[in-house]
RNA sequence: GGGCUCGUAGCUCAGCUUGGUAUGAGCACUCGACUGAUAAUCGAGUGGUCGAGGGUUCAAAUCCCUCCGGGCCCA
């Protein structure tokens, strides 16, 4: 025979969580639990980058990654649960150059790349490691030991095939871009790796005059913030449809847009007349002589070029004079523009940020710090209007920080525009969570989508697998490294990085000699393969036709551009599909003060603290308490309320645990069913509420909410089990016999307890655990985890709504009395002779008439009645009260007769006739009939003296106040035995020790009292003798107590 | 500047889809009770112009528009 276990009485997380781990450990149990499972359900993690210890909004990723990993294995899925680790790119180069001391190509260069590649693995797999370290250390269960890294050979193999396919299909391309560049690292970024680091700048902005062709002292005025860029200007852009004017000031005229003239002669002394008004589209084709034409001698030779074109998208009138100085080469938009008029795309910059040959004067020299001497040949020509100081947010490498450029190169890139389309329509059959986050969000994102530049002109990456021939320029694209051994025969091993992969050369069809393209792939295309990278696709189909597409993934917001967008991508590219079924979308984690968590700011917190302080379940219950979209801000204080819950719910686990235990229940021996004829309505309730919260919580898990099944789980334990159930089953408790409704009670509490158990399970897997293994382990059948436990099912016949209802309104009502007791100072312990409830409702009555057992019990009344609303009023009196402010003024020095002779009048009579619409009339002395208006009278409603009352929202409750010898006889039993049970907890006995009690009462009148009860109170005392006397206690310790103002002596001693 | 999103009690947040008095929840605070869950538990009370302003409606925290402030993303 096996029983309900106890448990320690106190929550001390440390523990609790030490000692679950060493059990896991100690049984293999998430390798079983993992083995477990049938339904296949493919978990796709979204890799993090291994360069930074993980903060607790990283925390927040996995434990809601662990949350639903949990759930569906508890639904008997076998779910993939591998996680990733990015492990390539630019982040690394740049924290490896740091560690030993370079900062440039050149140098590494000299170093050696293949010196320089192995201390970026090296790197790589180190953090990896400590990151690995801290994700188990929350719990999370995923195949630590085989992670997928977007280093290893096959991973990089599964990347070529895609890139082969691409190839395939022509959606690889190579041509000249507008890419924002870094001088620092010498590579093309993509647009959302530099948009990661707009950073405010204040720099000189400046208005520059371009001298029209053939017009003498006439110029178009245009604004820039980069003075670098004017070497390789080829137009001016004005907008079609606004106003411009040719504005006089000076002796000068200058072409600019009327709305922009006021701010550009705001400076004193800058007078200006305007001469004509004319639409942009005036301007059309007028030409200028290019600024630098002297200094930059190339600039002779662009044609067509120096010219007014037109655009009616990129022209604003918020800054500048409307007049746009267009450089094809160093702009994406002038570049669009430039297009449009076959204007040459001049870029004369190079890799590292310096300007070429071809910018003349300005050769050899950094682009930015070119600014100073541009602006001073400007002036010294006449050409510079004037300057200005403006700020505005430039990009920023999102590494090394340096501020980026934009110029034209020629890269690799894959032709996402042309695949706009399947994208948005396979968008379309994707569940986003929330659905705004797919629908608008990512929708909007994918349709403004620009072909994606994948080469990096870098070393510690994905090397693109692109063979282009030295002869005939042919390019070849190899998709595995067994075809790159069939082309290049006589390789043997092959190590696909850099710089070994370089080395191999192919033959071309032509005859000549094919050599690889230097650059290494845009390390977000290591990640956007993951979905069947991971799987080893395409070399192994097993794996891939067993799990892909992915049922779920789960990343933070930024990801939207990110990883949900290249995943999305990079499988159309292959298999023109989406990879994933259901994207659930979380926010970003905040610090206290709101501000993003930065190790600058010193506002990050680390999960260690929290685990250290508070434990892990803590932080899990927190965090996936939060709504899971919206930005979390982490605040010490909520995580306190948190553990303060997790202590209630603790407690409760332990109380019922204690009591089932000394009572030794076997919940196998009586389950619901088989105690059903002895269930209460209470026992109903709960179970009813239980089987409520099932449905919910199973609804929320798998709708991804698990925010709001955090929340039900939590006002479920606090408010009905802790606060309500267990209160209505405390005296059941504590019968000492075989009681059926004893046993119902416990086998209710049993089937709760369990079965929420298994609903907290995903979220604080600790916790849950170390209950389960004190209290239901040793049942007979029960296996040795709480997590290879089924996830349970609602019972729908066990749901009772019209109970639920009815609940409601005996918790009312008994609250009522409460309040009723609190105005007339009267004590719970203090039985009431009867209480009336006031209601006209039907469901109410019925509610209060069914459940008067529970009433009278929690509110230690008596009797219990329920009265009609007229009753009710019948049982009033009601006084009416002039009011002496509205009658003053209105009856000067006769108001103190009205107010008499309506103080007269009975006061019932005249609100019947108040609401009948009656006009109620007194006569006064000297005035006559006068009219008693409403607002002439406050009303006071009066009961009996004995009654209190109070109104709820069902009605009204009147308690009788009426004290009676037997009643207090009854309370005062009810405080004598409190004290003993005190003492018995003082002097540390067992709560099933016997004892012998001795009480000294203060009077005849209080010893004959207690004497009625005595065999009441010797039975809730488990005491075998009680006497109660006037005498002084013969044995033991006493004790002096007082109880309402008198003294007590009372002594007890274990036997 | 554009897209999406959030703005409800001192704090952290429900409610908004489907308009109907916010008995809003927890915490904090005040008062009280309990003392066989006690470094626990329970009750009562204080506290909101639901970011601001317009509109639709008999009725708006909820629907629409504008604005202000925070976040993510894009320029």
């Amino acid at each position: 025979m096996s029983r309900i276990g106890k448990m320690p009485k106190d929550y001390r997380s440390k523990p609790v969580e030490e000692g679950v781990f060493a059990y896991w450990q100690e049984r293999a149990i998430e390798e079983k639990v993992r083995g477990a499972g049938q339904g296949k359900f493919y978990f796709l993690d979204g890799p993090p980058y291994v360069t930074n210890p993980i903060h607790v909004g990283t925390a927040w990723n996995k434990i809601l990654k662990d949350a639903y990993i949990r759930f569906y294995r508890m639904n008997g899925f076998r779910v993939r649960d591998q996680p990733g680790f990015d492990m390539h790119g630019l982040p690394i180069e740049v924290m490896v150059e740091k560690k030993i001391g370079i900062k440039s190509k050149k140098e590494i260069e000299r170093m050696g790349i293949e010196n320089f590649i192995e201390a970026c693995k090296s790197f790589a797999l180190e953090n990896l490691q400590i990151a690995t370290r801290q994700f188990k250390n929350l719990g999370v269960w995923m195949d630590w030991d085989g992670p997928y890294r977007t280093l290893d050979n096959h991973y990089i193999e599964s990347v070529w095939a895609m890139l082969k396919r691409a190839d395939e299909r022509r959606l690889l391309g190579k041509g000249k871009k507008v890419v924002h560049w870094c001088p620092r690292c010498e590579t093309v970024l993509a647009g959302y790796e530099a948009t990661d680091e707009y950073r405010e700048l204040e720099e000189e902005s400046i208005y520059v005059k371009f001298k029209v062709e053939g017009k003498e002292n006439e110029y178009i005025l245009i604004w820039t913030t980069t003075p670098w860029t004017l070497p390789a200007n080829a137009a001016v852009m004005v907008h079609p449809d606004f106003m411009y004017v040719r504005a006089r000031s000076g002796g000068e005229t200058y072409i600019l847009a009327e709305a922009r003239l006021e701010h550009v002669f705001s400076d004193p002394g800058k007078e200006y007349e305007v001469l004509e008004r004319f639409p942009g589209s005036y301007l059309r084709r007028l030409r200028y002589r290019a600024p630098l034409l002297e200094e930059v001698p190339e600039q002779s030779r662009l044609s067509p070029a120096h010219l007014v074109v037109l655009s009616d998208q990129f022209v604003t009138l918020e800054e500048g004079t409307g007049c746009v100085h267009t450089a094809p080469g160093h702009g994406e938009e002038d570049h669009a523009v430039g297009e449009e008029y076959g204007l040459p795309d001049f870029c004369p910059v190079d890799e590292r940020g310096l300007f070429t040959e071809e910018a003349g004067k300005y050769a050899g020299k950094s682009v930015r710090e070119t600014n100073g001497e541009i602006i001073e040949d400007l002036k010294s020509k006449g050409l510079l209007f004037k300057t200005e100081k403006t700020k505005h947010r430039y990009p920023h490498c999102w590494r090394c920080k340096t501020p980026l450029i934009l110029r034209t190169a020629s890269q690799w890139f894959i032709r996402v525009t042309d695949l706009k389309e399947r994208l948005l329509e396979e968008n379309e059959k994707v569940e986003w969570i929330p659905d705004w986050a797919g629908k608008a969000r990512f929708g909007n994102w994918i349709k403004n989508a620009k072909d994606w530049v994948i080469s990096r002109q870098r070393y510690w990456g994905i090397p693109l697998p692109i063979w282009v021939c030295g002869s005939c320029g042919k390019h070849r694209v190899i998709g595995s490294i067994e075809e790159l051994r069939e082309n290049a025969p006589g390789t043997g091993d092959v190590e696909p990085h850099r710089p070994w992969v370089d080395r191999i050369r192919l033959k071309c069809e032509c005859g000549g000699e094919m050599q690889r393209v230097p650059d290494v792939a845009d390390v977000w295309m290591d990640s956007g393969s993951a979905s069947f990278a991971c799987l080893g696709y395409p070399k192994s189909r097993e794996e891939f036709e067993r799990w892909w597409p992915a049922d779920l993934i789960l990343e933070g917001q930024d990801q939207t551009r990110g990883w949900f967008y290249t995943l999305m991508v990079c499988s159309v590219v292959l298999f023109n599909e989406a990879p994933y079924k259901r994207v659930l979308m979380h926010g970003f984690t905040t610090a206290q003060d709101g501000r993003a968590m930065h190790k600058s700011l010193g506002n990050v917190v680390f999960p260690e603290e929290v685990i250290e302080k508070f434990g892990r379940d803590t932080l899990r219950w927190y965090e996936l308490g939060c709504t899971t979209w919206e930005d979390l801000r982490f605040t010490w204080k909520s995580i306190e309320e948190t553990a303060r819950f997790l202590n209630i719910l603790w407690s409760t686990y332990y109380f019922a645990s204690l009591y089932m235990n000394l009572d030794n229940f076997d919940p196998g021996e009586h389950t619901i069913g088989d105690v059903e004829k002895h269930l209460r309505l209470e026992d109903r309730w709960i179970i009813s509420k239980l089987e409520g919260l099932i449905k919910r919580v199973t609804e929320a898990m798998a709708g991804c909410r698990v925010f709001d099944a955090v929340r039900d789980l939590e006002e479920f334990m606090r408010d009905d089990v802790s606060r309500w159930y267990i209160k209505l089953i405390r005296r059941r408790t504590w019968t000492e016999e075989e009681d059926p409704e004893k046993i119902a009670a416990y086998a209710t509490l049993s089937h709760v307890l369990l079965n929420y158990l298994k609903l907290i399970a995903p979220i604080v897997p600790f916790m849950s655990e170390e209950i389960y293994r004190h209290v239901f382990a040793g049942l007979e059948g029960m296996p040795e985890s709480v997590h290879m436990l089924r996830w349970p099912s609602a019972s729908e016949e066990r749901m009772d709504p019209e109970l639920e209802d009815e609940m409601k309104v005996v918790k009312e009502v008994i609250e009522a009395s409460f309040s009723a007791r609190q105005a007339a100072r009267i004590k719970t312990r203090m039985p009431l002779l009867r209480m009336k409830v006031v209601t006209g409702s039907e469901s109410v009555k019925a509610a209060v008439e069914r459940m008067r057992g529970v009433i009278e019990d929690q509110a230690n009344v008596k009797e219990v009645e329920v009265i009609t609303p007229e009753e009710g009023w019948r049982m009033k009196d009601v006084v009416l009260i002039p009011n002496r402010s509205i009658l003053g003024p209105i009856f000067r020095e006769k108001s103190g007769l009205v107010s008499s002779a309506i103080s007269a009048l009975n006061g019932k009579e005249v609100i019947e006739a108040f609401e009948r619409g009656e006009g109620v009339w007194v006569e006064v002395e000297g005035l006559g009939r006068v009219e008693v208006r409403k607002d002439y009278v406050s009303v006071h409603e009066r009961l009996p003296e004995n009654y209190r009352s109070e109104k709820c929202r069902y009605g009204e409750v009147f308690i009788d106040t009426t004290r009676s010898d037997e009643l207090l006889a009854e309370g005062l039993a009810r405080d004598v035995v409190r004290r003993i049970q005190e003492m018995r907890k003082r002097a540390d006995l067992n709560v099933d020790d016997y004892i012998k009690a001795f009480v000294k009462a203060p009077s005849e009148d209080v010893r004959r009292a207690l004497e009625s009860r005595a065999t009441q109170i010797a039975g809730e005392v488990r005491a075998k003798e009680l006497r109660i006397s006037l005498q002084e206690p013969d044995f033991g310790a006493p004790e002096e107590w007082e109880i309402e103002g008198e003294k007590y002596t009372i002594s007890i001693e274990k036997i």
